[in-house]
DNA sequence: TATTGTTATACTCTATAACTATA
DNA sequence: TATAGTTATAGAGTATAACAATA
């Protein structure tokens, strides 16, 4: 596409992308099902876990997610008695989601497989090269986004 | 979550790649979108243009789509014009679809804004970097598939 | 029997708009 | 007026099941 440079591997990054992250939806996807949440339960109870006091919104911006795609997430969490949505003493209108005992339990052991299988996953490169992939992944979200959220 | 190694960018690689795949589709999307085309419009034109005379069959699994969404997509451009569906003469089962002249010039104009938009969103990489990116993505995009697939 | 193309269908993800209660 | 949360809704993207024609 480009021209005569590229061999085989010429494709659109942007679509390499869609297609990696595709397959590692499905790798650490299908841990996190193993114990009842999906992908992005998880990663919500994730940011959850390490960045508490976040309002909804603010915890919306953080994961990149729309506020109505997390309320559904969220929603279902809190039926699950994993999450609970509390006052915010500061401003009565924000809600505040913490992880509960269960909820966090439930979070570490997701976490655990989750993880394990990215490594699996990822086990056929060096670890400067993860190093530089992650490094890019994380400024190319950047761009366009506020500074700040830092996930 | 790994434990105590990672400063800010200790987050999942799966979720960053889901995000960095999201504005990257924004981003080449959005030109494909400026010449009436969808991203994945343009995905399948270009694979017609790099690997002519597959099956529908064969150029969902190049493409990692599934036929059936494959379907949908190629009705589109049969109906714009820019794609035809030509019987196999050695399988009367199969049909090749092929890039029309209209369709092909499109896929150029598209292509062009797509790379040199994606070329951009890249630019404060290093070439080392961009390669490592893409190499990467690749072969974690192999693992699973069956080879041959070389996109 | 297996495979290609096809249709119908459903489920998930995502985004938009509008409403409410606060600020 | 602006913002946090919420609801309803619609549009993509994806996958499953079933069918016809052909191998």
């Amino acid at each position: 596409m480009t021209g005569a440079a590229g061999p085989t591997v010429d494709a659109e990054i942007t679509w390499l992308l869609h297609r990696a992250a595709q397959r590692m939806h499905v790798v650490t996807g299908e841990q996190a099902e193993k114990h009842g949440l999906s992908l992005r339960d998880h990663i919500v109870m994730s940011a959850l876990d390490k960045t508490p006091g976040m309002t909804q919104v603010e915890l919306a911006k953080t994961l990149g997610l729309d506020k109505t795609t997390l309320m559904s997430l969220l929603d279902r969490l809190e039926q699950q008695g994993l999450v609970v949505r509390r006052a915010d003493p500061r401003d009565r209108r924000a809600r505040l989601p913490e992880l509960t005992p269960a909820g966090d339990e439930r979070r570490a052991t997701v976490a655990a497989a989750s993880t394990a299988a990215e490594l699996a996953a990822l086990s056929s490169f060096s670890a400067a090269d993860v190093a530089v992939l992650r490094r890019m992944l994380f400024e190319l979200i950047g761009t366009g986004t506020d500074p700040g959220s830092c996930l």
